[in-house]
DNA sequence: CCCCGCTGTCACCAATCGGTGAGTAGCGGG
DNA sequence: CCCGCTACTCACCGATTGGTGACAGCGGGG
């Protein structure tokens, strides 16, 4: 809860001293998208504002308007940052997954994105933030995360394709739906309609379910 | 949209004046009450303070912390509010599906369950609310809603008994999941992992796949 | 060498927030 | 009729918010 993080200046001379920062805009505006991240992550969108940013990243709030054209700017910043998500989440056996069935995909898939939720604050929430406000800043951000989803499931997907007479689409998003909500609800109230979700034998019955419903339509 | 239901002293006199309100302390409570809930359906979580609730109800935010002793206790008096909920929700055919399988059964619920919230904007707020934060005031009123919800799926089950070999519970945890967590972000930012969620046709796919995915359990 | 520009800091602004204490206005009972 | 209780309003508090303009200090190019 207390601030380091911010000591970007841990320069080995004489501690202590008022220690007057480097000028170095390219590690200060990194130093600024970081703080605002993490912040995020750790603090949530309700007290999410220049003023919080800035005394995190141990800077002024002036840089912030002049790097990064104010709290819209670094939003965006951040959203052009999530396309980094899919490369750290693609596992390297995504090609193991040749000759699977669209059901093994899909239930493999959803457990994947369970865990990488769970596993992800900051994505939890940008997550929670688009359920609950639909201003300029959210929609982008909202997109942002969107696409990379998207691209992350084309990614893992390969060339498989979903069984007929079933819209697929429809079916994963609903899917995708009730891992967010898990996911969320988990994380703010560890619990979800009288499902705890705690212990990691919560959540391996909530996988289970999953597995059970996706199993259900694609065999 | 705009304010009225706060105007409770349209009193068939001379309209325009400062028209003085009626010394009514229970109507002040009331008014009080209707405000807030209005406000938090309206304008959701991030705006809701007392002097934003004060200024809709027309009074002094003093009468606030007088009846209600400040915002906790305003939220407490919503959350008990929620106890209605159920009353107003139970179709009256209820008892009239008293031969279905568990199957029909949870199809029905979930399809219910979906419509209700998808017309309700002050639960969605709450449930907005309740993955975003995790202040002891939320965690109050998603007692109370999590509550009435378990109330209404119990009214609504009936003695009927879910199949054997089925974590009933997490499936149907995981199936609420998704309907909130379409309703919410169908609400927001009308869409959800691709699928479009804004037209009447666009929920009918949702709840098709909705379906699909409880009988594939269900059977 | 000096000066200009870039980096970073500080002081200040109006607005709003939650919260409180003091004071006003009207109704009801003696 | 008047007095007192109660419903209600107002004025003010300190803190914090987003936002801006002015200034300081270092460094590189003329």
């Amino acid at each position: 809860m207390l601030n380091e993080a911010v000591n970007l200046d841990s320069s080995p001379g004489a501690g202590g001293e008022p220690e007057r920062r480097v000028r170095d805009r390219g590690a200060t505006e990194r130093a600024i998208l970081a703080a605002a991240k993490g912040l995020l992550a750790e603090e949530g969108f309700q007290n999410f504002g220049i003023n919080a940013v800035a005394r995190r990243a141990g800077c002024d709030k002036q840089l912030i308007y002049r790097y990064y054209g104010g709290l819209d700017g670094l939003v965006e910043a951040i959203g052009a940052d999530l396309g980094t998500w899919v490369r750290d989440r693609i596992p390297e056996d995504a090609g193991g997954m040749f000759l699977l069935t669209y059901g093994d995909l899909m239930e493999r898939l959803a457990l994947l994105l369970l865990d990488a939720l769970r596993n992800d604050p900051l994505m939890r929430r940008i997550l929670a933030w688009e359920v609950s406000e639909n201003t300029e800043q959210v929609r982008r951000l909202s997109e942002a995360r969107s696409k990379a989803l998207a691209l992350w499931l084309d990614r893992m997907r390969g060339s498989l394709a979903p069984p007929k007479g079933v819209d697929a689409t429809a079916v994963n998003a609903v899917v995708i739906a009730a891992i967010q909500h898990l996911v969320l609800a988990g994380a703010a109230g560890g619990q979800c309609a009288g499902l705890s979700l705690k212990t990691s034998k919560d959540w391996e019955k909530a996988a289970t379910a999953l597995k059970r419903l996706v199993r259900g339509v694609y065999g």
